[in-house]
DNA sequence: GCCGCAAATGCAAAAAAAATGCGTTTAGGC
DNA sequence: GCCTAAACGCATTTTTTTTGCATTTGCGGC
């Protein structure tokens, strides 16, 4: 079993979380995808689509982001995306209009200065942020 | 009748939509709104609730979008938000994940330099991005 | 290893949001 | 004023999200 999916639950035990097979899979899932994925995807894929039914899918989903191990992205779509929250690590996605791809931008966000006055200046609590860029790829024009 | 709404209306009609009180309505709402608005905000808002159907809310928004008049927006709730889109004004949001209101933010955007090199190095065409910060406003800390 | 209980699950079904079909109305060019 | 395509209203469907409830299961304690 990959060690960051173990530390992953191992924090999450210690919220109440149980260790089950389905929460296994889902994050392994989630952290092997180099994109945000839907709920749709998610409970059809590979790992889940015979471990569990897709209303544990969703509900696995809401707790881990209620306990800031997932986070819930609109991305444009009607349906909702999920994307495993790394520490330390952060990204911005470029989304094509067209064939609806989504690909994780690498490139260093320009956007913690202004995040960081906002957060002086509004004092809002809890601040982060998302950024993406959206156009018509290559392949598609 | 607002001139600025007039100018919109008139730039659509060149693409074959018709003048409708409807129409000049719904441009009017989105206008004096200082924040995106979904679907039901707009269909139960003063000047439309009383002037046509939910469903003709949502085929004006759409076909709005189409022609570049309207952006459609997550904004990380289940329902989708829009705002008209003013050539040359480009707004990025401060979001409460309590209270759920949503602020304009007018501080210069920071992003342009790298959509500019996301342009340029992977050939996306109609680029353009969204920024959104979320946090806890100090209403509701 | 066995017990007990709360967490987790599956299945059905409700609620919410988005989208479509179709017959009627209407804007606007002639 | 006439005509046609655009726009509309209303009913209905589809898609996505969410809830209820009875049953199962992880896991801490004995």
């Amino acid at each position: 079993m990959n060690p960051i999916v173990q530390e992953i639950i191992q924090s999450l035990r210690k919220s109440g979380l149980r260790r089950t097979k389905a929460l296994e899979e889902l994050i392994t899932t989630l952290l092997e995808s180099k994109r945000p994925m839907t709920l749709a995807e998610l409970a059809t894929s590979a790992r889940l689509a015979d471990q569990c039914d897709k209303v544990t899918v969703f509900r696995l989903l809401q707790r881990l982001a209620e306990h800031g191990a997932v986070r819930r992205l609109g991305l444009h779509e009607r349906a909702a995306y999920f994307t495993l929250l790394i520490p330390g690590k952060h990204s911005d996605y470029l989304i094509c209009t067209s064939c609806g791809s989504i690909k994780a931008i690498e490139a260093p966000c320009p956007v913690h200065q202004l995040e960081a006055e906002i957060r002086e200046k509004t004092g809002y609590r809890n601040l982060y942020h998302e950024l993406e860029f959206f156009g018509v790829c290559p392949k598609c024009a």
